[in-house]
DNA sequence: CTAACCTTGACATGACCCGTATCAGACTCT
DNA sequence: AGAGTCTGATACGGGTCATGTCAAGGTTAG
């Protein structure tokens, strides 16, 4: 288990000039309900639905759960939390934890390099909000707008979604 | 001299879709003319005109001529070359070098990160410009797009130009 | 209640990164 | 001719990062 030895940066001044934050997280509820996970080990992209542990976080992802508490610590992620602070982790911060790893594997940057990517999207996803909303009475604009936004996230190469 | 120790990535796969190299380079031509720089101790940005030998491009840069050697390996700059293969550095290339120095000091990105940062603002000018070519016949939209695009460069910090 | 798991904080380790340094042999430019 | 550059290789020292461990305590499920 947990054989992943990579490599990268820590604590940094910080990046880029984030967006607002547009995360309020279901915090305070309920304890977690591991779904019964089935064969944890190869984490071939496996369905997410729930809200994870930190333990049960790690195994689907086949990750240390020290590599998650880092990657919180640093302001990569921001899993939930129950109201005794155990982390719950949601299909969403998989995601992120799994473009994390993408961006750290296989293009090599460093944490400091992933936290500048990342927020270098949430700018772009939000400058395209921005302009679309302002191009409301311009359908032909808004349409220009929206191919070449998608063309521009497509040359980043991301595996799939976020 | 060259007091710089600093840290990064090497040799990966590379890491954006890069958009068309845009890069003509004034490769063949006369051999360089160092313009007696003046103070080269302290690097306060001084102007830069001509075209510098690779010393005297460290010299302005106050960087070891192994590393501008090192970053072109890399793919990460690409300066002209006298018919005789020796290295030319423009002033474009010199601002260059004090981004990728800007990525790499101030935010911590490793030379992976460098690489896709600049292929990313690479990326987002072509957009911005095909977007504003697609827009010709609507100066309205073109604006919004101009002004938010401006808005996306900006949210990135970086220190003034490229 | 208890056992299993979690929390924070600290520190260590091994592998790798990166700027710098150096060497050798050949070529370029003044 | 001589200073400087080229390519290519190798090596270093300090830093980064995923992982691991320890301690002392809190939370959760049965």
């Amino acid at each position: 288990m947990y054989q992943r030895p990579r490599t990268r940066v820590e604590d940094r001044t910080s990046v880029l000039g984030q967006t607002p934050p547009t995360r309020p997280k279901d915090t305070g509820l309920s304890p977690a309900q591991p779904p019964a996970q089935s064969t944890a080990g190869d984490e071939a992209v496996i369905e997410v639905q729930g809200v994870y542990i930190i333990s049960v976080a790690a195994r689907i992802l086949d990750m240390h759960p020290q590599t998650l508490r880092k990657y919180e610590r640093l302001g990569l992620i921001n899993p939930g939390r129950t109201i005794g602070m155990l982390r719950l982790y949601s299909a969403e911060d998989i995601k992120k934890v799994r473009l994390i790893r993408y961006l750290s594997d296989e293009l090599g940057l460093n944490l400091a390099g992933v936290e500048f990517a990342l927020a270098a999207f949430d700018n772009m996803s939000a400058i395209k909000q921005r302009i679309s909303g302002r191009l409301e009475g311009i359908p032909a604009a808004q349409k220009v707008v929206q191919e070449e936004m998608d063309l521009l996230f497509e040359s980043l190469n991301l595996p799939v979604d976020r």
